[in-house]
DNA sequence: CTGAAAGCGCTTACAG
DNA sequence: CTGAAAGCGCTTACAG
């Protein structure tokens, strides 16, 4: 920048302003500047920009989620960069993969370039060591799961009735047997669904056999185990409930592998690609993640704005996709 | 930081020392240090810091990719941010959406930030824009496609040779007429995924009809659209060669609503999830997006540490995946 | 081992 | 409208 006052024969202030465009300069003065600046291939540097200004802003917002390699992670990414990008502003991701120390050091370490907000799909239980960061001024909010032990807005999937509609559904084509796979019940949306699932079936007057569900699963290879040992069990479910996307995909496999992916019924919460090839299609409870990151995007700059008022929990509706999967009657018998 | 020297009655010198931990400080004074950054919920200014360090390193790298939502970049971001994790440095992304100009404005924004080294799935033909930046010391990395107007480091998929393969793989199933969709022709992967599939027409003496050739076709629905267009033609193909990973899943939804699923046969360069629960399953061309990140983060970072050198063009291997879809035998006339 | 001072690249009152 | 000076939060020679 000095250089570029230098080559154009004014004041550091005056090659500020023409960059900014924060106050009137004269237009032949602007020029001069605007030329020096091509010549000298002169990048202004963002970070000690906003170390001066007044706002302090960085125009930079950081995201922790799960796993950016996951499909829902991804549409929830993509939905809030193209937010972000209206207003100029960057975007980090990381992935916590679940882990609460990596949750809290990737949030440190954005906290550290210090950006304006955080959108975060908590790992851990406990986020009370943001409690600091948000009186120093950043804008909070939480997605897919709620935080703890702090008080925030956070938008997430109605899933405990996302889990007990696609249960339903399940009990309406006849099924008795429904087992259910889900994720360490550690996990929010875990406890959630299984909630679901548990209401569904007392509403049905459906009886709750233990022995039906398992929680803990998490990799496709896993959730196809599980599945399998409960087939061979004496007396096997004749629909399953996957309370994830990687576990269906598991179940999904495995049910072919073993030839009754036409006989044994299958619902998934969370939509995956190529859902409808695959025969039966498959049918799920889906989520709206583009939705979820729009939302949590906009809020998120509110708050950046200063908008005050009290913190908001923002359920987004689940909508039941049948593809075939799902609307398999039990075998009689 | 200021306030940390005050409570813990040292100098600013000291707390910076034992912050960074870059020269002995005496235990006493240390946990002095640490107990009032503890107290006051002190977050060290990464931005400041890297502004006035000697070496200017700012931990942070940028990828420009043309669609973070696309599988195949997704893969790679998540091998760069494995890599770039273990030396502690950040990762900020961007879809620059196949838009030159999109390419151009989030590649300034992030050296805007002083990114120690840039990785770039070029959109544009001229990256020319860059060299000033890079004698400034911005570490760069070409991945999927090579840079125009710039030498550097380039690390892609053997385009021509795997779309060689797949065509070949189709002719040896007995196919003569084969068609071939892709993506624009200014896009450097479609030429030479193109010019893969007339070498293997060459090799195995099998005319060129430029009927069956459609480039410019991006989206699902327009690959759909383009296939159905030939199939009606005079003289239909009897298998498909499909280029990129969202044609193939248009071909694929077309084939099945026109029931020709088992009889044309189908060959796509890239891999889907769930392409081999599809009947029959999705025979594909696979790249490997996660050596490319790796690939691509390990040269970045050596020339981040300063690796001289004259600029490596990396290209990585396809393999074939047959299963079904790619080893239909042509209707017999 | 520790502190006082200078300065990284910028923005912002303050004068003019 | 423009320039000289101060200062953002840090690190780094320079003395001691």
């Amino acid at each position: 920048m000095r250089d570029v006052a230098g080559v154009a024969g004014v004041s550091l202030s005056t090659v500020s302003r023409v960059i900014t465009g924060s106050v009137p300069v004269k237009p032949e003065l602007a020029q001069r500047v605007r030329d020096a600046v091509e010549l000298l291939g002169y990048r202004p540097d963002a970070t000690a920009s906003s170390l001066r200004r007044a706002d302090r802003v960085s125009l930079t917002i950081g995201l922790v989620f799960e796993d950016v390699a996951n499909a829902f992670f991804q549409a929830v990414y993509r939905s809030v960069e193209d937010v972000a990008r209206t207003r100029g502003v960057l975007t980090i991701v990381g992935s916590s993969d679940e882990d609460p120390d990596r949750e809290r050091e990737l949030t440190q370490a954005f906290l550290g370039r210090r950006v304006d907000g955080l959108v975060i799909a908590p790992a851990g239980r406990d986020q009370s060591y943001l409690t600091r960061d948000r009186e120093a001024g950043v804008a909070l909010v939480f997605v897919d799961r709620p935080p703890g032990f702090i008080d925030a807005d956070v938008v997430m999937s109605d899933n405990a009735g996302g889990a007990r509609d696609g249960v339903a559904h399940l009990l309406a084509a006849g099924h008795r047997r429904i087992a259910f796979l889900g994720d360490a019940e550690s996990t929010f949306t875990a406890r959630e669904r299984l909630a679901g699932y548990r209401a569904a079936l007392a509403e049905a007057g459906v009886p709750h056999d233990p022995a039906l569900v398992r929680m803990g699963v998490r990799h496709p290879a896993e959730a196809g185990d599980a599945a399998a040992a409960m087939l061979a069990g004496t007396a096997p479910p004749t629909a399953f409930f996957t309370a994830r996307n990687t576990i269906t995909v598991g179940v999904v496999y495995r049910l072919r592998s073993l030839g009754l992916q036409r006989s044994i019924a299958l619902m998934g919460f969370d939509d995956l690609e190529l859902a409808d090839l695959v025969e039966p299609g498959i049918s799920v409870v889906a989520q709206d993640p583009s939705g979820m990151g729009t939302v949590a995007a906009n809020r998120l700059f509110d708050r950046i704005d200063g908008a005050a008022g009290a913190y908001d929990r923002i359920i987004l509706p689940t909508r039941i996709v049948p593809r075939g999967s799902g609307e398999i009657s039990p075998a009689p018998g």
